[in-house]
Parts: C-alpha cells; structure tokens; sequence
DNA sequence: CACTCGATGTTCT
DNA sequence: GAACATCGAGTGG
C-alpha cells in the first residue's frame, strides 16, 4: 500500500480519476491523446498510447443515442467514465468511454492507439506481426487488446480496463471530420482528433487538413 | 500501388 | 436494409 504521509496518493500509473472524464466531450477527446488504454487479465497485459478519439455529442445525429435509449446505447447514459463496447456489423467491437453526468448521453470513441505493451499477445490475437498492423482501428485495437461486451457497462477508472498519464500531446494534434458517417450523420463536424505525425492512425487525415501542423514529410 | 467488391453477425437508423 | 469495420480477393495503373 501507499505510505505517503499526507496529500493525494496518486502515482504515474494510476488510472485517471473519474473527474478526467466528467468534463466537456470534446475537452476529454483531445486530453486522451497521449494517455495510455491499460488493459489487464490473466493471459498477460496490453497497453497503448491513444493517437486518435472521436466525439458523439448530444443531438448529434451521428451519436448511437440520437434517438433515445436503446438496450444497445443504455451505458451511454450511466455516467461519466462508463465504457461503452459495442458490436459493429456483428462481428467487431468497439470501445467508447463515457463523459457527461448521468442522463446525458454523450462518448468518445476510441478509435487508434500504439502499441506499446503486450506486443507479442497483441500480435498473436491480430494473426499479424506489422506493428502497424495491430492496433490502427477501433476494431483492430479491441481485438488486439481483448476488448469485448464482457467490459461494457465497466469502469474505465479501474483494472482491468483503464487509462493512465502518458506523455500527453506532444507533437500537434489534427482535429477532422469523423470516419464512416453519412452525410445526414453530422460527416462534417470536426469532432475526429489525433496526434498529427502518429504512424498508427486508423486513416490518414485529409490532406487539406494537414498543412500548417505538420514540418514537411 | 490504389481502388473496388463481397462477406462477415447483431442491432435499429 | 443499413450500420461509428476489417479482411482478402480481384482489377487496373
């Protein structure tokens, strides 16, 4: 146990509080850049830097929650720090966490991280070696990291799925409009944010996007 | 290399 | 039928 005599007792790797995520959506999407997903289980623990988060708001018409509360969307409205998982095409997960109080349904969408612990676990559930390869997409990081509906509805302030401090943002931050949405969807609010010069973007961003951040390829 | 297409299960749009 | 995705096969520069 911790023995500091007075004051928070929070170290490096402890999750991010619950206060982290009970503020603005949009706030939280950028802060999660550069901040580590830890998941942790028997077979051994995976860890990535988080490169890229997605917003979905309230009235967003691209949100699972546009429409009210389903048996699908109900862990969006069960509070900050909530995770979201769910099954996309029947087939693939993906993880969301929660911000707003409880009631209003508003998530980030985790959408790419780097692999930076459990490389050879992650390398075996993706059936691939690229680095590249194992963690750049919401589906793809979920499997890499053993992210499925067991989790939904859990805390992401604690094991076995939480985040802690990372080095932040560092290089710059890109902000784009959202992956996969239609036009009737909100496709072109810019609620995608990722660390600009990531190699493992999920997709790379617009190009028109890309000029004044970056230094030159 | 870029792009298209089909297939994959579950939920709700 | 389409959806906040991915993979592999096929086509074409």
């Amino acid at each position: 146990m911790d023995a500091r005599p007075n004051g928070p007792t929070t170290s490096a790797s402890d999750p991010l509080p619950r206060e982290f995520y009970e503020r603005d959506t949009v706030t939280v999407s950028r802060e999660l850049l550069g901040q580590i997903l830890v998941r942790t289980e028997a077979a051994g623990n995976t860890a990535g830097l988080i490169v890229e988060t997605e917003a979905y708001l309230t009235d967003d018409p691209g949100s699972h929650a546009s429409r009210g509360r389903t048996e699908r969307n109900s862990p969006m409205f069960a509070g900050p720090g909530t995770i979201y998982v769910y099954q996309i095409y029947g087939i693939h997960f993906c993880l969301n966490i929660v911000t707003r109080p409880a009631g209003i349904a508003e998530a980030i969408l985790i959408r790419a991280v780097e692999p930076v612990g459990g490389l050879q676990l992650m390398k075996q559930r993706r059936g691939r070696r690229e680095l590249k390869e194992l963690t750049s997409g919401p589906a793809k990081l979920t499997e890499a990291m053993s992210i499925d509906l067991s989790l939904n509805e859990g805390d992401i302030t604690r094991p076995p799925l939480y985040v802690v401090a990372g080095a932040g943002t560092q290089g710059p931050v890109a902000v784009a409009p959202r992956i996969g949405l239609g036009a009737d969807q909100g496709a072109d609010l810019p609620l995608r944010f990722c660390l600009a010069d990531s190699e493992y973007l999920s997709r790379p961003i617009p190009s028109a996007l890309r000029g004044a951040s970056r230094p030159r390829q």
